[in-house]
DNA sequence: CTGTTAGCGCTTTCAC
DNA sequence: GTGAAAGCGCTAACAG
């Protein structure tokens, strides 16, 4: 069945049954509802590529992950596909995905925007690629610093004030002597930034007390024990990601301290598994679905609104679970 | 530009123009050829929406990943993911991405087929939701036994082919007692296959040399440290992914020992790591590309030329690396 | 082998 | 508020 004849069977125009699919104000509240309720027990629904067609839209996104394969495979980018799913889907948009091995110029996906996860490699030559030289309105997802690009917005991620967060509380449980496990990958501020957090809550100073662990849960337990072996021993851990905490909780245990009692841990990205572990980690939440939804709004006002590129940051902050507890001496 | 405009340009009609880019044989491959190119200099690409439109197609597929967020995060299914893609674009379709947390009926994408990554929870109302009904075409790729279903063919992965070879590789090494590391899901055959497999190829069957790890590193890593430790100890470690098998070399290692020469370690899924692993793992390899083609070509047989839904087995098969060597005594 | 033309199903002006 | 009609850009059937 398409709208013509939908339209004949409810004895309205086509004109009015199209209005009131598109919301438009011109139409009676009454006519509207009428009209959607029969469409549902009829179980009609308007041709998507007519529509395209007529009005010049997709209503497609594309999703860009030109990343490595162990990086994709991060729990963090796979939940924040999810995410940006469900945030697209809710302004009645879909996510064409496009995992990057290959760059067809030739058989381009006419979209609407794309969405780019970011990642260290990404250069300005490839913004330019996968916007289409400007042509197509981008959000890149980012812990970068911004590159500058045509019709490029930005969703920053400011993990400092997360991380911040979690030292102050750590310094408020009295802990002055913590181990970082970092995720070994270059790029990130975090490890050069990491000093100056660590003196302003009063936390002692020590290069060596930073170990670039790996991406791996076993590249974090090595780590994690590495660290805990030490004299004196420190009395907590902050982990990059979630994932290297968990390992850092299973280090611990293995030489027989308890998590938070003995040793603190803190992670970082509040995947799904962090509530879940045992003891439920303490972490920094990125809060994806934020990001999602800042990311879809991004790319939506320059469409609609044909506004200029947005560079918004948006913070993290400190999920308190059960992962730390006073410091242990 | 558009279709009609550009061949104005050529001093050609809409009609051969068409015909040259859609390969029909009437048009002469001189044509053709100047078509293509001109094309090409001129940036001329034709509008998506308006073929979709006109041939009733929408070259798109549909992505199903009815996943648990753990699992998808596999390596193994975002290799998948990356390989249907590419598949996909080699006969000019493009994928639409599902990660199936959300059941909108009301704004149902028109699409060709879809792909479903098959778990051990799916059943057959999630796949009647699927297809539609049966109104759009399906392939799931599993390696569980297929649920029937109207208009959905199935690639199925008969994992246990390469785990034959793979023991049977490990007996031509002088190898009898060898340790399970499973990944702990349900639905899995290998488990329960596995007496009558080590007994063909002369092993001693013995049930507690399962050990169902868990799918996380850390989790092979304890696993295999248990198997390690016993007393006799096994020669070799089979391990059921990939990701369990790198954690039971580094297992070994922590206990002294080195593979291959005082242990044998294999793997399964030949994801990329494996590969580059050190030593470069031994491991049971699915063949992503094909399994990958397998279920493209699937689904275009039965859209192009209306077939049955097929059901085919695809054999696994053991790639020999540097990670088994002969029993040591 | 090539040109002409009638749709594909929807949106959107423009009248009413 | 609603109806009629002109496209959107392409494909495919038909005629040459």
């Amino acid at each position: 069945m398409n709208l013509v004849e939908f339209a004949k069977h409810l004895n309205l125009s086509v004109g009015t049954v199209s209005r009131a699919f598109n919301n438009h104000p011109e139409v009676s509240e009454k006519t509207r509802k009428m009209v959607l309720q029969q469409a549902e027990e009829l179980g009609f629904s308007r041709n998507a590529d007519a529509r395209r067609l007529a009005t010049g839209r997709s209503y497609l996104f594309q999703l860009e992950c030109p990343f490595n394969t162990h990086v994709l495979a991060d729990r963090y980018l796979v939940e924040l596909a999810r995410a940006l799913e469900q945030a697209a889907r809710d302004q009645g948009y879909d996510l064409l995905l496009h995992l990057g091995t290959h760059h067809n110029t030739a058989e381009v996906q006419t979209v609407d925007g794309v969405i780019i996860m970011s990642a260290p490699e990404i250069t300005e030559a490839h913004l330019r690629q996968f916007t289409c030289a400007g042509r197509i309105p981008a959000v890149v997802i980012t812990e970068l610093t911004p590159i500058p690009a045509p019709r490029t917005a930005y969703v920053c991620i400011d993990t400092l004030s997360g991380v911040r967060e979690a030292f102050e509380l750590l310094a408020a449980q009295g802990h002055r002597s913590v181990g970082y496990v970092g995720i070994g990958l270059p790029g990130y501020r975090l490890p050069s930034a990491l000093k100056e957090l660590m003196s302003d809550v009063g936390m002692t100073w020590d290069p060596d007390i930073i170990v670039e662990a790996g991406e791996t849960q076993i590249a974090g337990f090595r780590a994690a024990t590495d660290l805990l072996k030490r004299n004196p021993r420190p009395t907590a851990l902050f982990c990059r990601t979630d994932l290297l905490a968990t390992a850092a909780v299973q280090a611990a245990h293995e030489l027989g301290l308890r998590v938070p009692e003995d040793v603190s841990v803190i992670g970082h990205d509040d995947i799904e598994m962090a509530a879940l572990w045992n003891p439920p980690l303490t972490t920094v939440s990125l809060n994806i679905p934020v990001i999602a939804n800042a990311a879809i709004d991004a790319l939506l006002v320059m469409i609609k609104d044909q506004e200029e590129p947005s560079v918004q940051t948006l913070n993290t902050h400190l999920v308190e679970r059960n992962s730390v507890g006073p410091a242990a001496n």
